[in-house]
DNA sequence: CACTTTCGAGAGCAGTGCTCTTGACGGCGC
DNA sequence: GCGCCGTCAAGAGCACTGCTCTCGAAAGTG
């Protein structure tokens, strides 16, 4: 058993090596990550990875899957740092800002996970979960919203009936407890976040916005209005 | 005359021929575009490819500024489609709508424009003015709706002071006639547009929403509202 | 006709992902 | 304690990439 686990140990200790440096050339040089590169810098031969790795495409999927959980951690913990758990407005605001500054650190590994999907790439069903934590936070303030009786259903008056049915049936698995209508408006808060954030990181505000912490802020704000939180 | 003609223009076929294969090359398999591949496709040799364009950034140039202008004219012919022309609202979503039909029929182009960055390449200065025609497109509308008096400066009160002064520094040499506090709203817009349509061509709305085209209007009717378009 | 410019071909460099084979080391059962 | 066997790193090799350089042929210019 302990033999067994000094190997197993050894094993893990390998891999996490490899991820760590994935991640420094992932930040060095963008998303054409070289596997032999990292060999080089582990002082392996460029075959020696294949052992941990099946692929260049496995690799990729756990740094994917290591950044969405990264990511969801520092909103998380953005969103714990309010004291106030009734200020739903603070909340989503600590939870924007927090995306914001976690893709300014990580700007390829954000890139990564929002930005072009990787041409012969296609991400597998277990990167799903770790990518709904962070739409799982935001839900999370409405939902202590709509208990408090801070917010209320604004009703499925103002919802398209397809993206009804679409709201409903994946809100029962993920969202449970925000209604449709609600969910709508968190998710027009989600996207306008990601828009921003991708925006400033892709390059699309250069020449153009200078004050980007203060306008992504403004953008958000008036978001929040959007929702509807108080 | 004639002769030195001849030659330019066999010159300008040529490029124009590498560039419609390196587009058909990016549709199929996406951002990392091979100069040898195309040169195959045109039955020459890979260095051949240098007498035309200096390198691979060269050409990737080439094809950034054909796509920005591409969807231009798209957002322009959905524009001019709205025989109305008081119909700010109508307008606002048909520009919305013509960019990501552009955007469904051109992913690859797509992405190019508005996703992650390639790494080792730098937009140069003459990409941003073949960008700013979306935009422009956009603000255009507000520009129509002040004229005819529908719209109405929100008045700077909304905004904060350093993005005050970006907006307005840009302005005058981009969207001139657009109040600050507009310009803000119509850049509220303009991200909101963006965001929805990579969130959807990006993959982040699989197995969430499948009523695609109807959750992209009805979030851009309710950003329309944010706007203030009546 | 002679001269110059332009162009395509080919070889070559340094790099890439990935496969397969070879040899060595270490933990396990007998 | 010894042999076995699984694990691992190394190396060669394949097909590919962007890019440079040289060379010969063709085409246009005086």
């Amino acid at each position: 058993m302990p033999a067994a686990s000094i190997r197993a140990r050894a094993r893990a200790e390998m891999i996490n090596e490899i991820k760590a440096i994935a991640r420094r050339h992932l930040a060095a040089e963008g998303a054409n990550l070289s596997l032999r590169a990292v060999a080089r810098d582990m002082g392996m031969v460029s075959s020696a990875i294949y052992r941990y790795f099946p692929s260049r495409d496995e690799l990729l999927t756990a740094l994917i899957v290591d950044g969405y959980h990264a990511l969801g951690d520092a909103v998380e913990a953005g969103d714990a740092e309010v004291t106030d758990r009734a200020d739903l407005r603070g909340r989503w605001l600590a939870v924007c800002h927090a995306v914001r500054r976690w893709a300014l650190t990580q700007p390829a590994e954000y890139a990564l996970l929002f930005g072009s999907p990787v041409p012969g790439y296609a991400a597998p069903q277990e990167t799903t979960v770790a990518a709904a934590r962070t739409p799982a936070a935001l839900s999370r303030i409405l939902v202590d919203g709509l208990a408090a009786g801070i917010l209320t259903d604004p009703g499925p008056a103002e919802l398209p009936g397809p993206v009804h049915a679409d709201l409903a049936a994946v809100r029962d698995h993920l969202f449970a407890g925000v209604p449709e209508a609600l969910l709508a408006r968190g998710a027009a808060g989600w996207i306008h976040c990601f828009g921003a954030v991708s925006f400033e990181l892709f390059g699309q505000l250069n020449g153009v916005i200078e004050a980007r912490e203060e306008f992504f802020d403004h953008q958000m704000r008036r978001m929040v209005d959007l929702i509807g939180l108080p």
